[in-house]
DNA sequence: CTGTTAGCGCGTTCAC
DNA sequence: GTGAACGCGCTAACAG
């Protein structure tokens, strides 16, 4: 045994250091690339030290130095976590292993207060949020010295949203055949959710800008019964009549409230969903629904992903105008 | 303005003693509760400057000298997540919080080496595990000291395996009204999954002590193309058959795919799912489902937490067995 | 009994 | 290339 004196015990820069023959302060240098012009013989001797040890510097250590953990924080919303959203994590995931960062997914509770809270103790590098702070929040969060990615939120006119392009697209789908009576079926669920009414304000404007009368609000629970009954007030109103639903999930319930109502798909009752989730592609009658290609959201959070170590102030990734893409099913 | 002298820096141990006239040693006594019996004099003087400065204490500093974070990592299969387990993590976060623990949601990457080693990054008071970890890998972890939950795995007999009685409880419902060939319907996921083994088994068991064939294992993927494919293969040996689908969406899939393919659903095709999702009770035929009570896996998650703190070995939990339900649909 | 001093744990960084 | 101090909280040892 040469220096394994200490059992189950990880390595310090100290051991490192003694290893290699030098200072901890050497050390620090030469691992952290920066400001190091040491000759290569005394890098090789720490890395290889560094190496042999398998050293892995102390989260905790460096917390305490540079003020700020090595952790990322992915905030989730919390009513919606499907695929789509568990791609992001992934990707998130993936790029921030590359910057030496540890990403923790977050859900959004009822209390956004706590929620903040809870984030600040982690002392974040960064957090990417898909919408669940406000400006307030955001401007809390930096004040710490943390970034909020995407740098650039939902920004500006609401065509530049692509939840209100969502339910834009929704409207537009729904009344592609003629007018219909449309509404809007919110999802009910304690959790908060901050993507709902920008795609009721979408369907609003398309409405509206058709010179028809607005679009009410359905609450539709995910349970048949309840389903049922939301619908059936507004189906006493007449038919047809169209509705945009919160996602494919909220549109199966409609659809089984209307079927249990006995109206016809797409004769009396059309429906447009949102995710394009696979189950949606895979039940009777396969749903129409809106595709989201959040292509700008995620390349603004991966430039703004790279930027965080790399000073360099990026330039504004190019905007290529989110998009929402309808897919064609035969609920309209 | 009093103490107000650092703008935008949170307050550290010395400020509160400082405001407090006492040292930084009795802030922390009386603070951690510990050895303190100090009069009451003084405790209230630290509590009350505590709360006035808002002192948090940095988690940093603890952990370098605890020589661990505050930290609880939920480690989540990464294919499924569904209502179920974000009520777990949802309950995990509630007690967690009590204990003054952080939450960190961790989903299982495909390299197991690698979702270790970040979790072991943490350096976590302990971690909630749902069925992800090895037995090896549980022993490394409980090796830096960190605490695996919940304590007692799926241990002894399969019969104890809630995911062993989901399979068992499949195939008794595929096989009520009389014998048929069977198969399980397998998630094809990139992604690992623990789950679905178990429940493959528990059909096979049950199959082969009523003297049937085994049944066999059929990667369904969600989209009807390659459903319709794989179910194609699997009926062209014969009617009736019956299908054990690894989860509810699933299940939606081999319907469809039933559908594509002209097959009757009860009398050529039955299907069961698991995790009676609300879609699953939405959509057309409604899905008979397995229900999961999982009550003694939270009730054991529950206990082990608790015990975190109060040393007080606590007794094992009652061991009410855990149990599945079946919800009877329209596909069996 | 009440409270303080001092030193540890780990990595970083300024100044020499 | 290094010594020394810092950041923050904990706690053993010790003094009034």
């Amino acid at each position: 045994m040469t220096a394994e004196t200490k059992p189950n015990k990880r390595p310090t820069s100290f051991d490192v250091a003694k290893r290699a023959g030098v200072s901890r302060a050497t050390v620090s240098h030469v691992l952290n690339g920066q400001g190091s012009r040491f000759p290569e013989q005394t890098q090789q001797k720490v890395l290889k030290a560094a190496a042999e040890l398998q050293y892995k510097p102390s989260p905790a250590g460096r917390a305490l130095v540079t003020g700020r953990s090595d952790i990322l924080v992915v905030l989730i919303p919390n009513a919606t976590f499907g695929t789509n959203l568990q791609d992001l994590v992934d990707s998130v995931s993936a790029q921030a292993a590359r910057h030496g960062l540890s990403v923790v997914v977050r859900f959004a509770g009822r209390d956004a207060a706590e929620t903040l809270a809870a984030i600040l103790h982690f002392r974040p590098v960064a957090v990417v949020d898909i919408g669940v702070l406000s400006p307030e929040d955001r401007e809390t969060l930096e004040a710490t010295g943390a970034v909020a990615i995407p740098r650039y939120r939902q920004s500006r006119e609401p065509e530049g949203d692509l939840n209100f392009l969502v339910g834009r697209a929704m409207a537009d789908e729904l009344l592609r055949d003629g007018p219909r009576r449309l509404a809007f079926a919110a999802l009910v669920d304690e959790r908060q959710d901050p993507f709902g009414p920008p795609r009721y304000a979408g369907m609003k404007a398309a409405v509206r800008a058709r010179g028809l009368p607005t679009p009410e609000r359905l609450d539709i629970p995910l349970k048949l019964a309840g389903a049922k009954a939301a619908l059936e007030a507004f189906a006493a109103q007449g038919t047809p009549m169209g509705i945009g639903c919160y996602n494919d999930d909220v549109a199966i319930a409609v659809l089984a409230a209307g079927r249990a109502l006995g109206l016809k798909t797409p004769g009396d009752l059309s429906v447009v969903g949102v995710d394009a989730t696979e189950v949606g592609q895979l039940v009777s009658p396969r749903l129409t629904t809106v595709l989201m290609q959040d292509d700008a959201l995620m390349e603004q959070i991966a430039a703004d992903l790279a930027e965080l170590h790399q000073k360099e102030a990026t330039q504004q990734v190019h905007d290529p105008r989110p998009m929402v893409r309808i897919i064609q099913g035969e609920t309209t």
